[in-house]
RNA sequence: GCACCCUUCGUCUAGCGGUCUAGGACGUCGCCCUUUCACGGCGAAAACACGGGUUCGAGUCCCGUAGGGUGUACCA
């Protein structure tokens, strides 16, 4: 059997971090197990929905590096096959017409709740003879067509994260199918296109556990197979609350803004309700190999930043440099920093250096401040501190021995200032740090030959130049 | 209210009756490396929610209690 996955966002906001992972996991079973991972949007809420919603979930998945595969279906533009299920349910007896109305209902509820009843609203339509339902057909009332569901018994989910689920058959009451303007519902809408696409695996957030069983009920009455549910717990906030937008609850988009890299978060992401051993920094293909519905967690997860930048970190420093790069090039153009073939060379020379002491794009960013920013330099606070009082004096009488170092290359500048420092009876530190401060502007940076190199000598003794007053 | 789900270091987790004096990772704190920072290395503190069972033996099974979560729409 093939596997067949989907990823059902509604398009009511942006790709926030729960569906991203819930997309992720998906994403890699399918992989995994070589199938297809299908993408539907479920717009059926045609007041909340949005195409810009819907554009940057598609943005989100794409940053992401989730593929896939075929075209997104529109939820919305299958209301017709709905419509005939609906049809085809009432017409087997599975279904029926209620015309209770919205008031009627609301006001039963709010009653049983004031009595301390289950406010389990049951259809006097359910039942009803012929006759009266002939009457009301004839009437022209509106209607909404309910699941005529089992009474007696029980319903049992078999769950392949949570388990055996079971629930009375009593506690569900009759759900609607159509509602009286004869659109579907979400409930009936989900089984008709997990079963029109073939989906056999269902992995979703767990806060639709109950709605697995109200689903299965639909199938049964259908005849149809049901998938195999996954339902996975929903990530927290840092204190354990629901994430908000306080805490984690952000579009992937403000992850991407913050500098954290596809690769790390895909990382990041399959960790939070999932483990592989030890296993904790990993490649996405070892990602695809590995992945299994066994192995997820049935507590909720707390979204942890620290350990995101932990991930974000590793694999920042092992990605392929070019890949880095490329990264880094569009990261920095977003932040407005113009990148000339000049620049971007230096960055690519200097990217060794940066990527060891970076955890986030943007940090790297804040490292290469000496390659982006143009002269003269603005010091930071650290900087400033190792420029002050006789630094400049002392970078002055260093200045001819760089003149002097040839080739400029690492080994010789490096053997120049230490002489220097000897010479001076100075510890190396206490040459090296102001001659950082003034190359870079920063108390901390790549090695200081190292900077010196990829400046170039003119840009480096120019700099050096600057603080000196030469 | 009712239903369902969950509960191992601060956090993410390993553990699928004995190998657990509970392992790893992040974070924290030491030490080492080092021109700073970071990386890396070594080490430390840190957990089986509570109470009953079952069993020769329970973190692992069962039942309660407490706490947390989700659902209970003509939303998805």
């Amino acid at each position: 059997m093939t596997v067949v996955t989907r990823f059902a966002p509604s398009p009511t906001g942006f790709l926030h971090i729960g569906g991203a992972r819930t997309a992720l996991f998906n994403w890699a079973f399918a992989r995994h197990h070589g199938g297809q991972f299908l993408l539907r949007i479920e717009d059926t809420d045609r007041a909340r929905s949005t195409p810009e919603a819907t554009e940057a979930i598609f943005e989100g998945m794409r940053w992401l590096g989730l593929d896939w595969d075929g075209e997104a279906v529109s939820q919305a533009s299958r209301e017709t096959r709905h419509a005939e299920i609906g049809a085809d349910m009432l017409a087997n007896g599975t279904a029926y017409k209620c015309w209770s109305t919205k008031e009627e209902i609301d006001a039963f509820r709010a009653q049983a709740k004031a009595e301390k009843r289950p406010p389990l609203f049951l259809s006097p339509w359910r039942d009803a003879d012929a006759d009266a339902i002939a009457a009301q057909d004839a009437a022209g009332e509106p209607y909404v067509i309910r699941l005529k569901a089992p009474r007696e018994g029980q319903v049992v989910v078999e769950d392949a994260v949570q388990g055996t689920v079971t629930w009375e058959a009593a506690q569900l009451d009759d759900l609607i199918l159509l509602r009286s303007d004869g659109t579907p519902v979400y409930m009936l809408a989900v089984v008709v296109d997990d079963h029109d696409m073939g989906v056999t695996h269902v992995i979703r957030g767990d806060d639709h556990l109950t709605n697995a069983a109200r689903q299965s009920l639909i199938y049964r009455a259908l005849g149809w197979d049901v998938p195999v549910f996954a339902h996975i717990p929903l990530i927290h906030g840092p204190d354990g609350a629901k994430l908000s937008k306080r805490h984690g609850a952000l579009g992937v988009d403000a992850y991407r803004d913050m500098g954290y890299v596809p690769e790390g978060m895909r990382n990041y992401l399959a960790r939070l309700g999932w483990s592989h051993g030890d296993d904790e920094v990993f490649t996405t293909e070892e990602l695809m190999d590995w992945f299994n519905l066994e192995a997820i967690g049935k507590g909720a997860a707390r979204f942890d930043f620290a350990k995101l930048a932990n991930i974000n970190g590793h694999h920042i420093r092992s990605m392929p440099e070019d890949r880095l790069a490329a990264l880094l090039f569009d990261f920095a153009a977003a932040q407005d920093h113009a990148l000339d073939a000049a620049t971007r060379d230096m960055l690519t020379e200097a990217l060794p250096g940066l990527r060891e002491r970076a955890k986030t794009l943007t940090e790297l960013v804040d490292l290469a401040y000496y390659i982006l920013a143009t002269r003269p330099l603005e010091p930071d606070e650290k900087a400033a501190k190792a420029l002050a009082g006789d630094a400049p004096k002392l970078l002055a009488r260093l200045t001819p021995h760089l003149h002097a170092a040839t080739p400029w290359k690492p080994s010789p500048l490096e053997d120049a200032v230490r002489r220097f420092a000897e010479n001076e009876g100075l510890k190396l530190g206490k040459v090296a740090q102001p001659l950082r401060a003034a190359l870079t502007g920063r108390g901390v940076s790549p090695g200081v030959f190292d900077v010196m190199v990829t400046l170039g000598r003119d840009e480096a003794l120019a700099r050096i130049a600057d603080v000196t007053g030469g």
